[in-house]
DNA sequence: GCTTGACTTCGAGTGCGCTCGAAGCGTCAG
DNA sequence: CTGACGCTTCGAGCGCACTCGAAGTCAAGC
C-alpha cells in the first residue's frame, strides 16, 4: 500500500528512483558503511532518505563511477562521519583518486588510438574492396 | 635449465615479461580462446610463441584495458581467426566498443570535474583555516 | 478483518577476470 | 646419475561488487 514517505522524506523505492540505484544496492551501501550515517526509519522500520542522504549517494556514485573501489568510498565516508579536523587527509585522498582518473583516462586514450588506427585499416581496406 | 627457445621463438617467460602479462594469464588466454589460434609447441610441449602472437596479445590487451569484456573479444579474436570476409563485422564490433569507450570517457570526464569542485572545496577550506 | 504489496533482514548466489596450487615431466649442470 | 628448474595440465579458489530469494511485518484499501 504505498508506504507514505513522512514529511521531506522518500522512501526507498523513491530514492532508488532518483538515484539510478536498485534498492537491493541502496541498502548493501548501507549494510557495508557507505552511507554517512544511517538512514533514518519511519516507526515502522522503513528507510526514510533525506536530501541530505541522496546528495552523498551522488556524490558516492560519482566516486565508484570514477573508479574507486568501495573500501576506499567507505574509508572516506568514516573520515567524513568522523567530522571536522580531518580535512587533509579528506584531500589527500581524493586527490589521490584524482590522480589515479587522469592515469587512468591517459591510459584509455592511448590504446583507443590504437585501436581507431584499427578501424582505420578496416575501413580502407572495405573501400578498396567494394571499387 | 631454460627451455631453449626455437629459432624466432620465446618461451612464455619471454612473452609474459614483453606483454606484461603473467604466465599464468597468458595460458588461461590460450585456454579461453582469446587468441588468434593456439600457440606453438615445441617437441616437449613447452609453448613457443612467435613476434605474431605477441602483437596479438598487445591488440588484445588494448581491448581489454578500454573494457572490452573476455567475451567480445573471444568474438572478434573468432571472427579474425575465420579469415577473410567478416571485416565488416569487425569493423562494426571495434566501432561499437570505440562508441562505448568514448562515452565512458565523458562519464568519467564529468564525475571528475564534480570530484575536482569538491577538492577545491576543501582546498580553500584549508586555506581559510591556517590564517 | 482480510488481502495486498512494498517494505524489512539475512544470508546465499552470481559473473567476471584472473590467480594459484598440485602433480608431473623433460633437460641439463655437476 | 641426480637434483633442480621451468615448464606442462587441470581444477579449484579468490576478490570485487553487486544481486537475488526467502521469510516475515505492517499499514491501507475493500
Amino acid at each position: 500500500m504505498t508506504v507514505i514517505a513522512p514529511p521531506q522524506g522518500l522512501t526507498i523505492a523513491e530514492a532508488s528512483e532518483r538515484t539510478g540505484l536498485t534498492t537491493h544496492t541502496l541498502r548493501y551501501y548501507e549494510r557495508d558503511g557507505l552511507m554517512l550515517r544511517g538512514v533514518g526509519r519511519t516507526s515502522s522500520g522503513h528507510r526514510v532518505y533525506t536530501e541530505r542522504d541522496l546528495t552523498w549517494v551522488r556524490m558516492l556514485t560519482r566516486l565508484r563511477a570514477t573508479g574507486m573501489p568501495i573500501r576506499e568510498v567507505k574509508a572516506y565516508a568514516a573520515l567524513c562521519r568522523q567530522g571536522d579536523g580531518n580535512e587533509t587527509e579528506r584531500l589527500a585522498l581524493l586527490q589521490n583518486h584524482r590522480a589515479r582518473v587522469l592515469s587512468q583516462l591517459a591510459e584509455v586514450t592511448e590504446h583507443l588510438g590504437a585501436i581507431d588506427n584499427k578501424i582505420g585499416i578496416y575501413q580502407s581496406a572495405l573501400e578498396r574492396a567494394e571499387t
